[in-house]
DNA sequence: AATTATAGATTACAGGTGTAGTCTTTAATT
DNA sequence: AATTAAAGACTACACCTGTAATCTATAATT
């Protein structure tokens, strides 16, 4: 699996919003919640590259670029990473550790039921 | 919050399994599964120490090593944020997430309902 | 008492990471 | 055509991390 630094997956994760894109459009969108400059951007950029999570194309001088991954490809591994990590693989735990520390909302619990039954039908 | 690299976390949660613990008893429980040499648990031990995730008593010249930290605290707040990181603090994405790829078992369908129900009792 | 073994302290060192600055090339402007 | 500006390439550098090896002090053994 690829292995992303925290920072070039914020990277990676303004380019999701949308592609293809400009490195400029891309520092534009994080210039929004990060105070990075535009020179960080660009290392991160080429790093992510070198990684293989990204390709480009030239325009002009410009580079075009695309995610190689799929975020949702990509959390799914990062989340089965992370649980297995802290709670020996299963999920059950975690969500149980928020519930204890009143981190849940009726919102969350609506949704987590629904993702159950979900689950349910489509045993059948 | 103490940040801890993966391999002091290891270190740690093999103190959690009981303690206070001396530092060859720490590494008679990750010598099962980890081929770490003596001497990079010690470094590890030593970086916990600093970091404020242990601290110790000396004994003979041996140290008996003890948490500053409950495990329970340090894994809902890493989960809290890799959740915030990666589905924007919400924790259905994350489950449905495995539910969609066929991650989760009866088990642990059974054990989510577990949680929803406890927490549902809890809002009365 | 002298020697040895062992615990912890200190040092090492390469690769990753955050965070840019400088260099080079080429498109745009005068 | 000459100059400037901007894109990407390359370089930098300190701190973190994994992974120990060496040094130093002291408890244990002969």
């Amino acid at each position: 699996m690829i292995e992303l630094s925290k920072a070039e997956f914020e990277v990676l994760d303004a380019l999701w919003i949308n592609y293809p894109a400009t490195a400029s459009q891309i520092i534009e969108r994080l210039s929004d919640d990060k105070q990075w400059h535009e020179k960080t951007i660009k290392t991160l950029l080429g790093r992510l590259v070198k990684k293989g999570a990204l390709s480009f194309e030239k325009e002009g001088r410009q580079y075009i670029y695309m995610p190689c991954i799929e975020r949702a490809d990509y959390t799914l591994k990062e989340s089965q990473n992370f649980i297995e990590r802290f709670f020996s693989g299963r999920i059950a735990p975690l969500v149980s550790g928020f519930a204890k520390s009143e981190q849940l909302s009726q919102q969350d619990i609506n949704e987590l039921k629904k993702v159950i039954d979900d689950w349910e039908k489509n045993q059948k």
